[in-house]
DNA sequence: CTGAAAGCGCTTACAG
DNA sequence: CTGAAAGCGCTTACAG
């Protein structure tokens, strides 16, 4: 049987409210007592149950990781990263942690309610979701602090976390252009995601800021997918000859960027640029190795639990925070071609 | 405030433990009263409270999966296939679900006993623990149902999960003999792993049964690490320039070999053949392509939690589970050069 | 088929 | 500084 704080407290000869008291850690205890509750506490291999502490204590913090579409993100190790920061917080803090993945489907069968309720949550760190998700919708409508990863939401019990898309994107377009590029295309994800919307106003700010015209036809979609990727860059780069380089808002895009390139027999950098975006651990290993925004998504999962944490306490939370981003520099990128 | 089962009851008019029979699964319900409930609650979005339910009952069935050195994982995506299996297995089962990540230190002040008592877990899945953790000698003196996962136990109540090692690395090491490669040198892993134990195994298995000559200093060990590989590599290449294959017991090693070649200015398959273990994403995007033999983590990790409930529910339940494997082929390995 | 009540392992005012 | 007791949201024999 396990060994709960009755044993402890029939082992120290004291009652279990006191014991309680020593592992909340109540100052009015004397040492005496105190350290040989810790001592017999620590030989039985005792520590509170959190269901009962949770259920019993008004105060009990339970910190949710919801992760949408965790299924289809087996090429990246961002989803993990995530994890692992918001894990290591919640640790640091003694705080519950739940995991939970969702998808779409399940979204309709278990509301987002419901999921707070059955574990209690008091608040969570989402990842994943997008606008046209259930989960979205319910989030924005209930009063549970909630730190939403890559997704903003106007809302004082919901904080953003992200990287400054629009910064890093006009950064790593501008690094092409001082590497003489005048005609740049870009490959976005998703139109509807937040991310896609911010990195292509960077894309244009970029331009802009260095007078290049703004061609709309210069900027294709291929919804974070790799495949897609192939056949817009392939279909971009026939019908616009005079790119000498791609900015792309993902790394996997931009291996299919890449692809397209050498099927067409052209070389990267000498014929084409390419520049992604996420720094996955891929790129060190690609053929050329690949140029990319980095961003540091254990620390936007860090930030992002540490930001609910004070939604919770009622502290005054950003509404937006921005977590450092970096732009690292291999071996996709080269001056443009001449002639170009 | 949450929506509690009083408050169900109360809607519906009936006591708390009708509710709770209904969410129960019991059988000796009225339909009538029972469709009610179930509309009432799913109206109210409520959802029975996990941790009073595993307080309250005594056959509340939570598994925990415990990641060791989750940390260090970064590479690849191992861990969070094996978490996307655990958890797939106790959705599907309704059996609750915990996380825990430690490591070497976090062992050292959080018993494994403390931790199951404090999440009140009934059967846990580990993964990445080495035999001289202080874990592996707890969860060997408990009673507590464990799968682990590229381990051994010899005990009833513990389950081993894994491919079948030595039979992959015989069919591995047979390839490389069917290409023609009569020396072959093979980088292992951490001398202790039990891993390394079988992989080497089947090693020395397909030498003997090709009637090839086993040269003791042909098995070199870099400690799963693809730094230490490359110095590995080169020296047993320089020192052995008879051999014309490596076969590496991971990826990461194997890519390690890699670099070890073509910074000796020789090229793979042309000089050397390479193959790996684990099938990580990496070896796709690899020049040339890395052939590996391929582990399914994601049902290695369903599987486990498979068979710690077998073993929570007291069913019979094998010792030792094989989950199948397979071999990839690519392009790191060609025929033997000749003069060899 | 359904309800009243004890109890799961805790926390926390309330007394002293 | 410490204990007795109510209560957190459930489950489950025990009655009827």
């Amino acid at each position: 049987m396990r060994v709960t704080i009755k044993d402890v407290a029939k082992e120290a000869g004291v009652s279990i409210a006191t014991v309680s008291r020593v592992f909340n850690g109540y100052t009015d205890i004397s040492e005496a007592t105190k350290n040989r509750i810790m001592k017999i506490a620590k030989e039985m291999d005792y520590l509170p149950n959190a269901a009962a502490r949770s259920l019993a204590s008004k105060t009990q913090v339970t910190i949710a990781l919801i992760l949408n579409d965790f299924e289809m993100n087996r090429k990246n190790t961002m989803a993990m990263e995530v994890l692992s920061g918001v894990y290591a917080y919640t640790e640091e803090h003694q705080i519950e942690f739940v995991f939970f993945a969702t998808s779409r489907i399940k979204q309709g069968s278990k509301s987002f309610r419901e999921f707070c309720n059955e574990k209690a949550i008091t608040g969570a760190v989402v990842q994943g979701l997008k606008v046209n998700d259930p989960y979205y919708k319910e989030i924005l409508e209930s009063q549970l602090p909630v730190a939403l990863i890559d997704m903003w939401a106007d809302k004082e019990s919901i904080c953003s976390i992200s990287i400054d898309n629009v910064k890093a994107s006009t950064e790593a377009v501008d690094y092409l252009i001082t590497q003489g590029h005048r005609h740049i295309g870009m490959i976005n994800g998703r139109r509807e995601a937040a991310v896609s919307i911010d990195r292509e106003t960077g894309y244009v700010n970029a331009l802009k800021k260095n007078n290049l015209p703004l061609m709309e036809y210069y900027v294709q979609y291929a919804n974070f997918n790799e495949k897609i990727a192939v056949e817009i860059a392939r279909d971009l780069l026939l019908s616009q000859p005079q790119l000498t380089a791609l900015f792309c808002a993902s790394d996997l895009m931009a291996i299919g960027a890449m692809k397209a390139v050498s099927e067409m027999g052209l070389s990267i950098p000498e014929d084409i640029s390419i520049v992604g975006f996420d720094d996955i651990i891929l790129n060190d290993y690609l053929t050329p190795k690949l140029s990319s925004v980095s961003q540091n998504m254990e620390k936007i999962g860090y930030e992002a639990a540490k930001n609910v944490y004070k939604l919770i306490k009622k502290e005054p939370a950003e509404r937006q925070v921005y977590i450092e981003h970096g732009l690292i520099i291999r071996e996709s990128v080269g001056p443009a071609r001449v002639g170009s």
